[in-house]
RNA sequence: GCCGGAGUGGCGGAAUGGUAGACGCGCCGGAUUCAAAAUCCGGUGAUCGUGAGGUCGUGCGGGUUCGAGUCCCGCCUCCGGUACCA
C-alpha cells in the first residue's frame, strides 16, 4: 500500500502531454471528427473560478473519451480579451491593455494547465491579437459590403460628469455605477448591423439544431416575431391646424379595430410636434423632451404608473369614420412597429389602464368578458363591428386584413421585437473599424489589403470628454490618407463590442495561423458544424443569437458550409456559494439571525468568510463574537466572502479530485452549491483506488489472479454504464457506478490485471493524471488518452437470474430470487411458498395477476 | 405579469410507469492503535413493535392505473430569463 499522492502525480503528467502535444488535434486518417468547444473566458484579473472548471471539466471528459473512442477531436482554447476592465485599468494607471491582458492570460493558462485539460495549445486564439482582429475586420468588411452594416443616430448613455458613454449595466437607476453621477440619453452617430434581415432564418434555423427547448424558446422571445396588421389613419385636418398627414399603426389585433377609441403616438414620434395644437403645444413638448431625457430604464422602471398628454388633434378610424383623439405616452416605444397604436382599451390591458387612468372611453368589440371590470384579452365573438359581427377573433382579423387591404388602408405585415444591432462603443479597446471618414462628410470602408487596422500603441490613456472613444485624443492615429483617393481623411473612432471577437472564434480555432484566409474551406468542411458547445447560460440569447447571425452571413458569401455553427448546445449549471450571515445593530453590537427578530430593518447584515468560521457541534459561529450564524447558499461574489478558488483546492486535493467533485456534485445543467466538504468525497474515492492497485513502487501484491464470473459482469456493467453516461453527459451517475465498482473491488481477495486496465481507462476522462500514472505502472508506454476505450461484452450484461419485486395490491410484500426466464406459473407457485407474501393473499379472492418479467408481479385481490 | 426550470432523508443527489432514497457527505457502531488521525468493516427516511413484521413517506389537492417521484388537471413555493413589443 502507498499513499496517493497528486501534487506529485499531476505535475509529472502536465509536464509529458505538453511535452509530447498529447492532444494535438488532427484531420484525416479516416477518423470521425468531433469538435468539442468551450465559451472561451474574458482573462479577469481575479483568475479562473470554480464555475469555468465546471464547464471545461465537462468538455475535457467529452474530448478525452472522444479520443479513446477513435475520434479526430478538436478541443481548442482561448481568449476573449478585449474588454472594459482592462481599458479602466488602463485609464487609472496608464498601463496597456494588452499588458494587463498578457499577465491575465499568463494566470489563466497555467490554472487551465494545472486541471490538465487536454487542449491543443497550438490552436490558442486571442481576439486582442491583430492576426485575429484582422478578420473580425474583414467579416465587418464583408458585412458592409452587403448593406449589413450602416451608420445611425442612436441615443446612448452620455455621463456629462464622467465625459463618456456607458454600458446599460453600468447605469443603475439613471445614475453611473462609478460615482453615481446623473446620466442621460443623448443621440449618437453609431454603427448599426442589420440581424433584422435575418430574422426569420433565425427563427426558423433552430428548428435545426439540437439545443434545450428552453434555450431555443429564449431565442424565439428575444426575435418576437408577430402577425398583425399596418393600418393608416387620417388625421383630421381641422383639428390639427389643418395639417394633412396620415398615422400609420402597427396592431396584431387588427379585429378589434372598431373598438379603437383613441390613438398613442410614442413621444419620439415626429408628427408630434406638427400635430399639438396651440392649446396643448408646451405641454406636449414639455412631455416629449421629459421623456428622451429619461434613461431607457428610467422609463421602464415607471411604467406601474402610466402617463401621457392628449394632443388636440383627432384621426380619423378608417373601418367607421369616427374621430379618436390622439394622445403622447411613454408606454409606446418608438423603437417597435410604428412608433404608434390604436388604442383599444376593451381588449388591452396597456390601453385599458391608460383609459381608465384618463377617463377614455372603452368599448367592447369582443363578446365574453367585462370590459367595465377588465380588458378583455381572449376570444370570443365580435360585436359592434359592423361586417366583423358574428365572426370569432381568428376569423376576424383575416376578414379585416383582406377589407384594409381592398380598401388601400392597410395590409397584413410581420413584426419584430428583434432591433438592428448597435454595434459601436466609445471605447478604445475594442476592434478599431475599417472605416475613413472623408473631409465631404462622407465614409468609405478600407480595402482588405490594408487590415488589420490596428490599434496605437500610446503611453497615456484619456477619455475624450465628447464622447468619443480615447483614441480620437490620439491624433497621429486619427489622422490619416485615404489609401485610395490619397486624399486625408479621419479614422472612424468607434470600435466594435466584445461580441465581434466571440461571433466567429470558433472558426479560426481551425485554421487558428491562417493569414491568407479566415480558415481554409477544406478544414472548415472537414471540422464544422461545433458538436458540442458548453459554456453559462448568461450567453443563452446575445452571443448565441450574434454568432448565428454571423455565421448565416458568412455562410451566404461561401466562407462556411453550414448554416448553423453550433449543433449541440449545453448550459453547465451555476455553482453557488456558502455565505455566514449576521447582524448588527446600530450602536454595532452583533446579533444572530436568531436574534434578529422581526424588525431587521434596521439591522445591517454582515457576511463572515468560509475559512474564517467557526464550528462547533456543527454550527457555525462568527470567531470573535461568536454569534452562531446563518448559513445561506448564494451566488458566488467577491462582495460576499463566498468564492471558492480552484488554486486553493488543487493545493489541497489535487486537480483529478476538484474536476471529479465537479463533476459528481449533480448534473451538469443543475444549479448547484459548493459543499467544502464534498471534495474529501471524491479525493478518498481516487485513494481508494490507488491503494487497491499500486505499492510505493509498482502494483499492489493484490493485484493478479483469475476473473471470476461475478466479477466480470460487475467490470461489463460498469463499463456499460460509465460509457453510456458519459455519452449523455451524465458525469454524476458515472462516477456512482466507478464508485459501486470499486467498492466491489475492495471485497475481492484479488483483482486481475486486466481488471484493472478498463477500470483505469474508463476513469480517465475524469481523472487522467491518476489513471495515467496507474496505467504507466500497469506496463504500458504511451498516453492512455489514445488507447482504445474498453468495450463491454455483452454476454456479461445479463445475469442468468434476477431480484422479482411481489406486490399484493401494489404494495411490496417480498422479492424472489427468479431464474431469467420464469414463466408467469412459475414465479406465482414461488410467490405463494412464502409465508409473508402467501398470508396478504389467504382468505380473499384472487381477481388478477400481474406480471412483467424482469420487473414485477403483482397480485390484486378483492 | 409572461416564458422556462425545479421542489425526493440532516445535506448534494439516484430512480425506461414496476423493490423510492443508488453513490457521496455527515452521523452512529465495530476493527486497528498506547492514543488519536488516517484506514478497513457494518449501520443510518419517519414511526409503531421485544421481535417477526406493520403503517406512513418524493411541495399541496384531485385524477388515470393492478401499480405514480415519474402521466393528466388545479394550486403553492423557489430559481433563471424577460418586461408597456401594441
Amino acid at each position: 500500500m502507498s499513499e496517493y499522492r497528486p501534487e506529485e502525480i499531476e505535475p509529472k503528467w502536465q509536464a509529458v502531454w505538453e511535452r509530447d502535444k498529447t492532444f494535438r488535434s488532427l484531420e484525416g486518417g479516416g477518423k470521425p471528427k468531433f469538435y468539442v468547444l468551450d465559451m472561451f473566458p474574458y482573462p479577469s484579473g481575479s483568475g479562473l473560478h470554480v464555475g469555468h472548471v465546471e464547464g471545461y471539466t465537462a468538455t475535457d471528459i467529452v474530448a478525452r473519451f472522444k479520443f479513446a473512442r477513435g475520434f479526430n477531436v478538436l478541443h481548442p482554447m482561448g481568449w476573449d480579451a478585449f474588454g472594459l476592465p482592462a481599458e479602466q485599468y488602463a485609464l487609472e494607471t496608464g498601463t496597456h491593455p494588452s499588458v494587463t491582458n498578457e499577465k491575465n492570460i499568463a494566470t489563466f493558462t497555467a490554472q487551465l494547465k494545472a486541471l490538465g485539460f487536454a487542449y491543443d495549445w497550438d490552436r490558442e486564439v486571442n481576439t486582442t491579437d491583430a492576426h485575429y482582429y484582422k478578420w473580425t475586420q474583414w467579416i465587418f468588411l464583408q458585412l458592409y459590403k452587403r448593406g449589413l452594416a450602416y451608420i445611425a443616430e442612436v441615443p446612448v448613455n452620455w455621463c456629462p460628469a464622467l465625459g463618456t458613454v456607458l454600458a446599460n449595466e453600468e447605469v443603475i437607476e439613471g445614475r453611473s455605477e462609478r460615482g453615481g453621477h446623473p446620466v442621460i440619453r443623448r443621440p449618437m452617430r453609431q454603427w448599426m448591423l442589420k440581424i433584422t434581415a435575418y430574422a426569420d432564418r433565425l427563427l426558423e434555423d433552430l428548428e435545426s439544431i439540437d439545443w434545450p427547448e428552453h434555450l431555443k424558446d429564449m431565442q424565439r422571445n428575444w426575435i418576437g416575431r408577430s402577425r398583425g396588421a399596418e393600418v393608416d389613419f387620417a388625421v383630421a385636418a381641422e383639428t390639427a391646424g389643418g395639417l394633412d398627414a396620415k398615422i400609420r399603426v402597427y396592431t396584431t389585433r387588427p379585429d378589434t379595430l372598431f373598438g379603437a377609441t383613441y390613438m398613442v403616438l410614442a413621444p419620439e414620434h415626429p408628427l408630434v410636434a406638427e400635430l399639438a395644437s396651440d392649446a396643448q403645444r408646451a405641454e406636449v413638448l414639455a412631455y416629449s423632451q421629459a421623456a428622451a431625457n429619461k434613461s431607457e430604464l428610467q422609463r421602464t422602471d415607471l411604467q406601474k404608473d402610466k402617463s401621457g398628454v392628449f394632443t388636440g388633434a383627432y384621426a380619423i378610424n378608417p373601418v367607421n369614420g369616427k374621430q379618436i383623439p390622439i394622445w403622447v405616452a411613454d408606454y409606446v416605444l418608438w423603437g417597435y412597429g410604428t412608433g404608434a397604436i390604436m388604442a383599444v382599451p376593451g381588449h388591452d390591458e396597456r390601453d385599458w389602464e391608460f383609459a381608465r387612468k384618463f377617463e377614455l372611453p372603452i368599448v367592447e368589440v369582443i363578446s365574453g368578458g367585462e370590459v367595465d371590470v377588465a380588458a378583455h384579452t381572449g376570444d370570443g365573438l365580435l360585436v359592434n363591428s359592423g361586417l366583423l359581427d358574428g365572426l370569432n377573433v381568428s376569423d376576424a382579423k383575416a376578414k379585416i386584413i383582406a377589407w384594409l387591404e381592398e380598401q388601400g388602408v392597410g395590409q397584413g405585415t410581420i413584426n419584430y421585437k428583434l432591433r438592428d444591432w448597435l454595434f459601436s462603443r466609445q471605447r478604445f479597446w475594442g476592434e478599431p473599424f475599417p472605416i475613413i471618414h472623408l473631409e465631404d462628410g462622407s465614409h468609405a470602408p478600407l480595402p482588405e489589403q490594408f487590415l488589420p487596422i490596428q490599434l496605437p500603441q500610446v503611453e497615456r490613456y484619456e477619455q475624450s470628454g465628447t464622447g468619443e472613444s480615447p483614441l480620437a485624443t490620439i491624433e497621429d492615429w486619427v489622422n490619416t490618407v485615404d489609401p485610395v483617393s490619397g486624399q486625408p481623411a479621419r479614422r472612424e473612432t468607434n470600435t466594435m463590442p466584445q461580441w465581434a471577437g466571440s461571433c466567429w472564434y470558433y472558426l479560426r480555432y481551425i485554421d487558428p495561423h491562417n493569414a491568407e484566409k479566415l480558415v481554409d474551406p477544406e478544414k472548415e468542411r472537414y471540422w464544422m458544424p461545433v458538436d458540442l458547445y458548453v459554456g453559462g447560460a448568461e450567453h443563452a440569447v446575445l452571443h448565441l443569437l450574434y454568432a448565428r447571425f454571423w455565421h448565416k452571413v458568412l455562410f451566404d458569401i461561401g466562407a462556411v458550409s453550414t448554416k448553423e455553427p453550433f449543433q449541440r448546445v449545453v448550459n453547465q449549471g451555476m455553482i453557488l456559494g456558502l455565505t455566514y450571515q449576521y447582524y448588527r445593530t446600530q450602536d454595532g453590537q452583533a446579533l444572530s439571525y436568531k436574534e434578529r427578530g422581526a424588525n431587521h430593518a434596521e439591522l445591517t447584515s454582515f457576511t463572515v468568510p468560509g475559512d474564517a468560521v467557526v464550528w462547533k457541534d456543527e454550527k457555525p459561529y462568527h470567531p470573535e463574537f461568536g454569534v452562531e450564524l446563518e448559513e445561506i447558499t448564494e451566488k458566488m461574489s467577491k462582495s460576499r466572502g463566498n468564492v471558492v478558488n480552484p488554486d486553493d483546492v488543487i493545493a489541497q486535493y489535487g486537480a483529478d479530485s476538484l474536476r471529479l467533485y465537479e463533476m459528481f456534485m449533480g448534473p451538469l445543467e443543475q444549479t448547484k452549491p459548493w459543499n467544502p466538504r464534498g471534495v474529501s468525497g471524491v479525493h478518498r474515492f481516487l485513494s481508494r483506488i490507488w491503494r487497491l492497485v499500486c505499492e510505493e513502487q509498482g502494483l499492489s501484491a493484490k493485484v493478479g489472479g483469475e476473473a471470476s464470473e461475478e466479477l466480470l459482469r460487475e467490470l461489463n456493467k460498469t463499463i456499460k454504464k460509465v460509457t453510456d453516461d458519459t455519452e449523455a453527459l451524465r458525469f454524476n451517475t458515472a462516477i456512482a457506478a466507478m464508485m459501486e465498482f470499486v467498492n466491489f473491488l475492495y471485497k475481492q481477495e484479488t483483482v486481475p490485471k486486466a481488471v484493472v486496465e478498463s477500470l483505469v481507462q474508463i476513469l480517465a476522462p475524469y481523472a487522467p493524471h491518476a489513471a495515467e500514472e496507474i496505467w504507466q505502472r500497469l506496463g504500458h508506454v504511451g498516453s492512455i488518452t489514445h488507447h482504445p476505450w474498453p468495450a463491454a461484452d455483452a454476454k456479461y450484461l445479463v445475469d442468468d437470474s434476477y431480484q422479482l419485486a411481489v406486490q399484493v395490491m401494489g404494495k411490496l410484500r417480498g422479492t424472489l430470487t427468479v431464474p431469467i426466464d420464469i414463466t408467469q406459473q412459475a414465479a406465482v407457485e414461488l410467490a405463494m411458498a412464502e409465508p409473508d407474501i402467501a398470508r396478504h393473499i389467504e382468505g380473499k379472492e384472487l381477481r388478477r395477476v400481474i406480471f412483467v418479467p424482469k420487473r414485477i408481479l403483482n397480485f390484486v385481490v378483492s
